[in-house]
DNA sequence: TCGGTACTGAACACATTGTTCAATATTATT
DNA sequence: AATAATATTGAACAATGTGTTCAGTACCGA
């Protein structure tokens, strides 16, 4: 890619990340966006169709960063795929909350984000399903799918209300609290 | 309140609810609310600030139906708050949203609904906490507000799951399902 | 019947979106 | 260093939506 082309997606993603942290995502505009990254309106239009794609893209690379099992250079990363004990899976996923990376909290804990949730839940759903990481207990008497789902959803409801209470747990505890919640 | 208010502001209730059946809550503009509606633009905003309020006021009559213990008059309402049994109130919540009293159904399951969700969140929370209805077991490990956030949650997305499935499961299935994963 | 109130509808200023295009700047390549 | 290719710019543009205003009209309650 041009560096050129590089420059602007990361100057355009970094105004866009700022904004989430001043206002919600529906109350930005482009035009705001655009005087925030130093780039020409016509520019933002050739590199993103509309607001909601560039959020998309956005998700894209941080999951791909935090999900995505494929990215054999990264120890951190493998590590998560290949230990046997599930619980450390969602540790290292509020860690990764807690360090901020690529701004999940702040896509989290804006509003107007149902978009950003769509995705981290789909994700969430699919890392699971992948791993299996279900209560066998309740399996036994609950429809796969709604559990897998209530696991997602529990994992995401519990991130908010982490970061609605400013992250005062540590990971292990907030760890530990989760589990509680999905195990039998 | 005046004949002509009560038209309107029904005709703007029905248009509206309309509507979200047919596309997002995002993608509904105040001209076609209006038009659908047979009520001029000036009428309109003389009764809603924004399509924002509009959805609020929707949202207060409908959780006041659902959610309030004061509405002595009926019969069906005394039931929740009286009956000593915490599993009937969800079971009468679930039926409440099968036969899709107030739309609630369609609110439920459109997208860009996060305001709606709020408020339904909230009241749910606000039921859980007067009612405590929440798992004794779980309650001696865990914070109470954190138990209470996921008890509202789980029940709204048990009920989106639901939704998904296209409500095949009678309400006394899907309470069964529900209460089997907020109990211990 | 009458005074008060609600509705109408058109016009208005304003903000935002997404497109177009010729001029300009930067890049990769040779 | 010269060149061809490509990205950016900025201004202008139509189209759409928002929320307000106001004089005229219709309706309500008493």
């Amino acid at each position: 890619m041009d560096r050129r082309q590089k420059k602007t997606r990361n100057a355009i993603f970094d105004a866009f990340i700022e904004l989430l942290n001043e206002k919600n995502y529906n109350q930005i505009t482009v035009g705001e966006i655009i005087e925030r990254a130093n780039v020409g309106r016509a520019t933002f239009y050739a590199h993103f169709e509309t607001k909601d794609f560039l959020l998309k893209e956005i998700c894209e690379e941080l999951f791909c960063h935090v999900f995505d099992s494929d990215t054999g250079s990264d120890e951190r990363h493998e590590h998560i795929f290949k230990c046997d004990a599930p619980d450390s899976v969602f540790l290292h996923l509020f860690q990764h909350i807690k360090k901020n990376d690529n701004n999940i909290a702040v896509l989290l804990s804006c509003q107007n984000n149902d978009l950003f949730i769509r995705y981290f839940k789909e994700n969430l759903t699919a890392l699971i399903k992948r791993l299996n990481l279900v209560d066998k207990e309740k399996a036994r008497s609950l429809p796969y799918d709604f559990i897998v789902n209530h696991t997602s959803s529990t994992f995401i409801e519990t991130v908010r209300w982490w970061l609605e209470n400013k992250m005062e747990e540590s990971t292990e505890t907030i760890t530990k609290y989760f589990l509680t919640l999905i195990e039998n």
